[in-house]
DNA sequence: GGTTAGCACTCGGCGCCGACGAGTGCTAAC
DNA sequence: GTTAGCACTCGTCGGCGCCGAGTGCTAACC
């Protein structure tokens, strides 16, 4: 692959990405001062089509890059530039009042990306807290039930309230003491494991408490894994041309409506850095039409969720790429400041 | 308005409801027996069309229900019937699993109704309980912060943590006391109204304490306010004939990706009982197609959320009015139960 | 007087056709 | 290797005529 054809090759693919139609060789030369005439050019067009990096809808239509055009677009050619400090600022501000809570800080930042790239937006909030634990208390609620209160490092607060069989006051606190020992700046995920799998509860004379109390927090990381993902900025891919035909747009909401599709999406976002899934390299049906760029973010160097940003394959993937590399960035420094 | 001038009217209705197109009078003197013949059910139309119960696409065309006609026919025509004992049965086993969970149970219900009416799905889950107030505990975390933690009859539990000055646990103990006194068996909105407002916490020695958890839970309260409404089955909406237009569509989503939106809408439900809203009579602009059936559900006898199907104008107002009104009576049932 | 058959008329939808134009590949000249 | 010229392809778009569903009107009927 010489210089001339990956100009002309990202020539082709900026063009098409900017308008939606395919590209044919005299606007080629008219539009991208490449220095080489619309004949010329149709021959590299000709070669480009011949390796698989170009496609033509038909016999007497222009060229449209296909998934190994994009492909070596995204690696070889995209420029990921930096933001403008218009947009650099923009992001600081509207992240800035949700500094410290996760949550909101991503919600936030999905709606700024939605705003932003004018595609649909998916984003995995963390369920359990890479958090460490701070502090396990047993609260007795009369007249009959116990809470289990797990406080982070971070501020946030979990609870689970069971049932409690007759349990003395002193039992619970001993069993407190012990579990603040043996938990005390662990992440929170690992306690919940332990509490679930009750081993850690098994000698506090606290009778079948141990018992109730595993079963609830098994019940609960099932729920929190359920629901963890979500998604914004649907309507954006409306606007996109590859969406008006309906049928195309409702197979793609319905497969999003399914947390179980929303995660098999997400898992394929690397923990670090940015990635990009274009067209048919997956499988997943209603999305051959779309590409996804994607990023994790980390908080205390370690991976916390992802978020990603899906579009038609035709996507401004150099912008994309930038701004996702940026809002995961920022994630991570409002997290970890 | 006779008797055969409503069996027509309801006529046209169910075979425009049913297929999406213009109704004429041959095809009402074929499928629905009314005994008479297409001549005299023309100058029935004509009539009915003069008083505005219909509309005429175009000169050569059947006729369509204009609002007037679906708003009489939602009046006085609908068959609002009982479920068929299917559609209970599987009601009553989609909700089962989660009675007395608030909400995953209306989540529950509103997958059901999605599934049923294949029309979208708006519910209000209830951001601050109604439950009442069963205990207030102030749990000091080491080394500067306390934890507020309420806990409601229903088993629900909220907590609040704010940074602490310096304050003895005593303190804190005398302040619980004071506060369980004072809130024990007050709804939880109330306790948190209270406490957003300071009031209550002004002379226990508490320090800027009393302040900051005012400003906690004032914080709280708006952030819970703006996020209590949901939406699901939106795809379902992109079936609809009417919603070819991509356009139309879109400005629907969008719409709906704004909470305010979302909950003006379900402010249209009535705290008790069914209401439906056609067409052109809410001024909301993206929403002059479409038709919102919806519903209050109750607890103990308050009202507690609200729960309603949007659709085409051209919608099965009798099944969703059937099903919305059953809905709501079952989760009432659950959540009382 | 209400009901109905008959009839002329309207009008949107659909398929056909031809013009247009964007774009190609090939060839031959530079 | 590059380019101008040219014949060819093929999808799009507007115009046109046919078809059929549906109406309103009139006159006859019960």
């Amino acid at each position: 692959m010489d210089t001339r054809k990956r100009r002309i090759l990202q020539a082709v693919v900026d063009d098409y990405v900017a308008t939606a139609e395919p590209v044919g060789s005299v606007t080629l030369a008219r539009k991208y001062n490449l220095g080489i005439s619309p004949a010329t050019i149709r021959n590299e067009l000709a070669d480009l089509e011949e390796q698989g990096y170009l496609e033509q809808p038909h016999a007497s239509a222009g060229r449209i890059p296909s998934d190994k055009g994009y492909r070596f677009y995204v690696d070889y050619l995209a420029q990921v530039e930096e933001l403008a400090s218009e947009e650099r600022r923009r992001l600081r501000e509207v992240l800035d009042p949700y500094r410290g809570e996760v949550g909101a800080l991503v919600q936030a930042a999905a709606r700024f990306l939605g705003e932003a790239t004018q595609y649909l937006v998916l984003l995995s909030v963390p369920a359990v807290s890479r958090a460490r634990c701070r502090l396990v208390h047993f609260l007795p609620v009369p007249p009959d039930r116990v809470l289990l209160v797990l406080v982070a490092e971070d501020g946030q607060v979990h609870t689970t309230g069971v049932e409690a069989g007759p349990v003395s006051e002193e039992a619970l606190q001993r069993a407190a003491a012990a579990l603040n020992e043996q938990f005390h700046g662990l992440p929170l995920e690992e306690v919940e494991r332990a509490l679930a799998e009750g081993l850690a509860l098994g000698a506090f004379g606290l009778g079948d408490l141990a018992e109730r109390l595993a079963e609830a927090f098994n019940q609960r990381r099932d729920r929190e894994q359920r629901s963890q993902v979500c998604v914004g900025g649907a309507p954006n891919l409306l606007r996109q041309p590859e969406f008006r035909d309906v049928e195309k747009a409702r197979g793609l909401f319905a497969a999003l409506e399914e947390e179980r599709v929303l995660s098999e999406l997400l898992a394929l976002a690397p923990e670090e850095g940015v990635s990009v899934a274009i067209g048919e390299e997956w499988p997943t049906r209603p999305f051959e039409d779309c590409s996804l760029v994607s990023s994790g973010y980390l908080v205390g160097g370690r991976p916390l969720g992802r978020i990603g940003v899906l579009g038609p394959r035709r996507m401004e993937y150099g912008r994309v790429m930038s701004l996702i590399r940026e809002v995961s960035r920022h994630i991570t420094e409002m997290l970890d400041g």
